[in-house]
DNA sequence: CCTTAAATGCAAACGACTTGCATTTTAAAC
DNA sequence: GTTTAAAATGCAAGTCGTTTGCATTTAAGG
């Protein structure tokens, strides 16, 4: 099944939409559309793949940039990089914790790792004098079914 | 001085030759410049900065790119993204252990952090059945010289 | 409602990177 | 050394993800 559109409808909509009314963003049909597609699943997604997934092709690509772009910067999302040239974007849950992703370098899924204890990472960098530290950690390999395959 | 392009003049150059010939490739201009300029500084450089770096402009830059991908293949260099849209690449020195980078979100300089005791990291892929694992870490932040500027 | 700043569509532009093809160049065979 | 085939290069054109200029539409406060 995977896609659970179901659970993020009705109340979801709603508390999108009161999201982009506490980030002082004008509540737009691009922008609720976008957020609904990232509350459905967990992604992430590329700017693309957003734009397809978004129902019944709500605007256009570049406006899927430019929503990415300003949701991003109110904290509503956030931006990853795996590396292969294309950045992918993911919801902000509140309780949502600090996480990571493996992705298999053969079937290219995407799995999401939460269980990883390197709160303390970050001070390899504060160390240096580094102030405002953050990190980007991403893990590849190949997965068990592609393995066994 | 910072630019210590001195050490690595006629011994290096053989070296770097011997190291081309090791890996099955073609002793080229274009690779052994790009060699030369990667052993000179850390960097890690994009492949435009290498262009750049590289004495009288020995090639085009689509010739980078191919020396930089054999190279890679190779396993003489290291490829590393800080998601600003341009892959770096950096010598894999045999002695070299595997390190990371912080990246002054500021004025943008590269440090080397070498001392971080990071190596079981991969587990926590391979507790989820990857198997084959590497990662990608990188800090970011504010150095010290930005941060009293 | 009215106004206006902000958001959008569309097409053109961009930057990093790749590729096709004709022309060297390397290195191995002669 | 000379020959030769495979590999590397230069140049120009192409691709791909992303951005931008500009005219038009729209959200939301007065």
């Amino acid at each position: 099944m995977e896609k659970r559109s179901r659970p993020a409808s009705r109340q979801a909509l709603q508390s999108i939409i009161d999201e982009l009314k506490k980030s002082h963003l004008k509540v737009t049909e691009p922008r609720k559309a976008v957020l609904q597609a990232l509350s459905a699943d967990h992604g992430p997604f590329t700017a693309e793949e957003l734009h397809k997934r978004v129902t019944k092709r709500v605007c256009d690509l570049a406006t899927i940039y430019r929503c990415l772009s300003s949701l991003e910067k109110a904290g509503l999302i956030k931006r990853c990089e795996f590396g292969d040239g294309a950045a992918r974007y993911e919801i902000t849950r509140q309780a949502d914790q600090h996480h990571h992703h493996v992705i298999c370098n053969e079937c290219k899924k995407i799995e999401v790792l939460d269980d990883c204890e390197l709160d303390g990472i970050d001070k390899f960098a504060r160390k240096r004098g580094f102030s405002e530290v953050s990190h980007s950690l991403e893990f590849f390999g190949i997965c068990s079914s592609c393995k066994s395959a």
